[in-house]
DNA sequence: GCAAGATAGGTTATAATATAACATGCAATC
DNA sequence: GATTGCATGTTATATTATAACCTATCTTGC
């Protein structure tokens, strides 16, 4: 299950609900429901192979080769496609300015909306 | 509307769903539904007053005087307080990261989940 | 005063997201 | 072959959010 969420999230490309990926795979397998898709994206999320985004409520595969980064996600408002890039200088600063105050950072969540260059292009010329 | 939904999310001081809150609201007004709580924290969220938990479903009232900087939240798993702080250097940081492709920021969204002092502390005793 | 428009909120209904609780099947191991 | 463990199936429901349309109130210019 997991396998077959995976290689949904990853020909799709951008970001989906559960319950998009969900009718993806009742065409082949029509009992499918809900409470299996949610475990397997918590599994596969605890090993770093698929991303929530929060402010979307949806789900992608992780991009990276090592799945054991934080990411950053540049979500398009547009076209709604995601980019995911790292960066251990903005982790380590985040974790520095949340701790001042002793708290001890367990998990980052880090998006950011705008406008890809695809799109800025596309309205540039409109 | 506004104002007495940010009297409740103040005087609670943690983070409320939009349920919670309108159940508060509710001892008064029998008749209150979701869709008035909803404009309302939209008007609230616009106006940089209240700020939406994405990582927690879930809304608190900005604690700082000016309510236009990005703020960075620290979310205890523990007991569920959440810490307001902002840095323009995360800030700028964090565009130039997404912006490296080309891309726009328009809002960002940092959320540490973690543990606060307090609940260590607790924690270190037991 | 009053029509025209703007705005907030009320009302009804439903969509979309997520999980609880319990049952089933099936393979590994003893 | 009983037992255990684990993934999935099943049913039901909780939680979060919005669509669509209606009503009341204010306001602004005539």
């Amino acid at each position: 299950m997991q396998a077959e969420i995976l290689a949904v999230l990853r020909k799709c490309g951008s970001p989906m609900s559960a319950y998009e990926v969900l009718d993806r795979l009742r065409d082949g397998n029509p009992r499918l429901a809900p409470p299996t898709i949610y475990r397997a994206l918590a599994a596969l999320i605890e090993g770093g192979r698929v991303h929530r985004l929060e402010s979307l409520k949806a789900f992608v595969a992780c991009k990276c080769e090592q799945h054991r980064h934080v990411p950053i996600f540049s979500i398009c408002k547009e076209c709604g496609t995601v980019e995911e890039a790292f960066s251990w200088h903005i982790t380590n600063e985040l974790s520095r300015i949340a701790g001042q105050s002793g708290f001890a950072p367990a998990r980052h969540v880090i998006e950011v909306h705008g406008q890809c260059a695809r799109c800025e292009a596309k309205e540039a010329l409109a």
